[in-house]
DNA sequence: AGTTATTATCGAAACGTTTCGATGTCATAG
DNA sequence: CTATGACATCGAAACGTTTCGATAATAACT
C-alpha cells in the first residue's frame, strides 16, 4: 500500500492536482460541488498532505526549536516541562512541531550547536530558562527569530517571555510583614539566573518600603550561594543560621526547591512552621501542595509561559520587520498552610495538566 | 542572503550537482581530489542540506513519535523525561528527531490521536508507560513501527522494552529477609500499569522461597490502591496499617515517589526508618537521594531504556520483516540508609545527565 | 588489439506539494 | 453586442535533494 498522495486524491475526484490543493488550503476559488466532492475523496481515503512535500515549496520547515539546559529539565522541577507543554500547545495550532534540544553547562559554538540550527530545520527557536550566554550569543547571530523565556543576556537586546519576579516577591513579603513577622530571611542561588536577582530584590524593596530597611541590609539574613538554585541550598542556608545563632521568623526562597529543602531543615531541628518561622517559596510546582505542612508560594503560570513565548514567535515569523518585545507574565501569591494557621483542608495543584 | 543550496555548492567546486550529494552521502565513486574540492567548498559555507529536501526523495520522515500521558511527564516523576532524553540522545545518531506528544487519560481515536501519526510525520513510534490501551490499539493498526516502553496491552503482540520487576522486587525484599526483617509490607496502586503487578510479584515469590508464605497472603499488609501510583497512595496506605495496628517491620513500595509518601507517614508517626521500619522504593529516582534518610531502592536505568527503545525503532525500519521483539532492561538493587544503620555520607545520585 | 571491469562524473527524472499564469465560463454593466 | 470582472479549473514550473542510467576514461584481463 503505497502511500496515496494528492495524485490519487485529484484522478478520484476528477479534477486537477491544484484544484486538491485549493481545497485543501481554502485558497482561491472553488465551486460548492467540487469542494464538497473533493473533501468527500479526501475524508474516504483519510488523505492528509505530506508535510516534507508541502514545506518545501515554502520557505519554512514547520518546526520551532526549544533548547533548555538539561539541568533543567532532568532536575527535580517539573517548571519547564510545563512550559514546553504550554509551547507545543500552542504550536499545534499552526500545526507546527516542536523539536526538542538540551543543553549541557559549558557550551562550545561548533560542537555544541542544536542540530536543527545547523541543519536549518526550524523555522524560530524557544530557549527556556538558564544557559551559557554562548549559546544566545551563537543563536542571536542567527536569522531566524528567537524567544528567550525565563533569563536574558545582559547585552544582547532579545525577545523575552519574563515572570514579574520583583513584584511576586514583593506581594510574599508584604503578606509576611502584614502578619507580623519581621527577621524576614532570604535563601537562593546564583545570581546568573537574572530571575532570582529579581526576587531578592523585591524582597528588599518591600522590607524597605515597610521600614524595615536594616533587615533588607542584613547580611546574616542573606544566604545567596553562587551555585545553581537547589533543595540543598535551603537545606545547608537553614542550618547555617541556625547554628550561628541568627535571629529569623520567616525565610522567603528563591524558589519551592530551596523552600523545601528549607523546611527539611526546620522540620529536623524541630522548628514548627509556621508556628516557630513562616516559610514562602516561588513558582507554585505541584510539590508546593504536598508537603507538610503545604507550601505558602507565588504562583507562576509555566503553561502560560510556553504558549506566550510560541505566540511571540509566530508573531515574528508574520511580522518580520517587529522590533524586541519583552512580554510579562503575571504572579500570583497562593497563601497556603507554611505562612498561617488555619484548618487543614486537602487542596489540589492551582495548575491542572491541560489536556488536548 | 538566501540560502545556499546543493546547486551554489556545485557551481562553487565547479562540479555537478549529483557529485556533492555523492561527496555528502559517501556513497558512490568520488575521487580524492574532487571530495576534498567538494569538502572545501562546504566547509566553507557552512553547507548544510536541508531535511525536508532531502526527505521527499526517500520516503522516510525523519521523526520519530514519542508519546507519553501528559500524568507522567508533568506529574512528579522525572522518570520519563529520562527515557524521552534517552530516546533523543539516540536518535541524534542518525540524524532523526523527535516529535513529541502528550495524551490524557482518556482516548478518543478521531481526537486525541497524535497528529504527527494522522499527518504521517513519523516513521516509527514509542509509546512510554502506562497509556489507555485503545491508544495502543490504535498505533498497532498503523503500518509503521512502534514500540512500548515500561507498558503493554494484554491481547497484543508489541515490540516492547521492559524493566525487570520482577528479579529487582525479588533483590529487594530478599535483602530485607537477609537483614532479619520478616513482616514486610507492600504499598502500590494499580495493576493496570503491569509494571506494579510485577513488582509485587517478586515482592510474593521472594517471600514465598524464604519460607514466609504467610507475609506473602496477609492481605492486612498489602495496600494496593486502584489509583495511579504516587505518594498520596503511600502516605495514607501507612495511616491506615498503624491506624489498625497492623503490625509490619519493612515496607517495599511500588515506586519512589509511594516510598518518599510512606516515610513522610512514618516520620509524622514518629517512627523511626531504618530502626523501627525499614524501608525500599523503585525506581532511584533523583528524589531518592534527598531524603532523611536517603532511600534503598531498585535502580533502573532510565537513560538506558529510552536509548534501545529508539534503536529497536531503527532495528525493525532497517530490517521490516523482523518479528516481534521483548527487550529487558536490567534493575539493580541500591542499598542505601532507609534499609541499613551506616554512617552517612554524601552520595549523588547514579545516574548523571549525559550531555551530547 | 579487443574485451571487460572499475572508477569517475554528469544529466535528468523523481519525490509530493504549492503557486503562478493561462484559459474558460458566465453574469452584469455599458 | 461587447467589454469587464468575478469565479472556476487546470497545466506546468518550482522547491532542494537523491538516485538511476549514460558516458567516458582508465586499468586489467585475454
Amino acid at each position: 500500500m503505497g502511500k496515496i498522495t494528492i495524485k490519487d486524491i485529484a484522478r478520484m475526484a476528477g479534477v486537477s492536482v491544484s484544484t486538491v490543493s485549493l481545497v485543501l488550503s481554502g485558497k482561491g476559488y472553488v465551486s460548492d460541488i467540487t469542494r464538497t466532492k473533493v473533501e468527500k475523496v479526501i475524508e474516504k481515503y483519510n488523505y492528509h498532505p505530506r508535510q516534507s512535500a508541502r514545506r518545501l515549496p515554502s520557505k519554512l520547515t514547520g518546526n520551532i526549536g526549544f533548547i533548555i539546559s538539561d539541568l533543567h529539565l532532568y532536575g527535580n522541577e517539573v517548571f519547564y516541562s510545563r512550559v514546553l507543554l504550554g509551547a507545543e500547545l500552542e504550536a499545534r495550532k499552526r500545526d507546527y512541531y516542536v523539536l526538542l534540544a538540551t543543553i549541557g553547562q559549558s557550551f562550545a559554538p561548533a560542537k555544541d550547536t542544536p542540530r536543527f540550527i545547523r541543519s536549518h530545520d526550524v523555522d524560530g527557536i524557544i530557549i527556556a530558562g538558564g544557559v551559557p550566554y554562548e549559546l544566545i550569543e551563537c543563536v542571536h547571530e542567527l536569522t531566524i527569530p528567537y524567544v528567550l523565556v525565563d533569563f536574558h543576556h545582559p547585552l544582547i537586546p532579545s525577545n523575552l517571555v519574563l515572570i514579574e519576579n520583583y513584584t511576586g516577591a514583593y506581594q510574599a513579603v508584604r503578606h509576611l510583614i502584614d502578619h507580623g513577622y519581621e527577621r524576614i530571611a532570604f535563601v537562593g542561588g546564583s545570581f546568573y539566573h537574572s530571575s532570582i536577582k529579581e526576587r531578592f530584590q523585591g524582597y528588599q524593596a518591600a522590607l524597605n518600603e515597610a521600614g524595615l530597611g536594616a533587615i533588607s541590609e542584613d547580611q546574616s539574613l542573606h544566604i545567596l550561594v553562587d551555585e545553581e538554585t537547589s533543595d540543598q541550598i535551603g537545606y545547608s542556608g537553614i542550618c547555617t543560621m541556625i547554628d550561628q545563632s541568627i535571629d529569623f521568623d520567616a525565610v522567603v526562597c528563591a524558589n519551592d526547591t530551596t523552600a523545601i529543602g528549607c523546611l527539611q531543615a526546620l522540620q529536623q531541628r524541630t522548628l514548627h512552621v509556621p508556628g516557630d518561622v513562616a516559610l514562602v517559596g516561588f513558582d507554585d510546582i505541584r510539590h508546593a501542595v504536598e508537603t507538610e505542612p503545604t507550601l505558602t508560594t507565588v504562583h507562576v503560570p509555566k503553561l502560560e509561559m510556553g504558549q506566550q513565548a510560541m505566540r511571540l514567535i509566530f508573531d515574528l515569523l508574520d511580522h518580520p520587520r517587529t522590533g524586541q518585545q519583552t512580554r510579562m507574565i503575571h504572579t500570583e501569591l497562593i497563601v497556603r498552610e507554611s505562612t498561617a494557621t488555619q484548618v487543614k483542608q486537602t487542596e489540589y495543584a492551582r495548575e491542572r495538566p491541560t489536556i488536548a
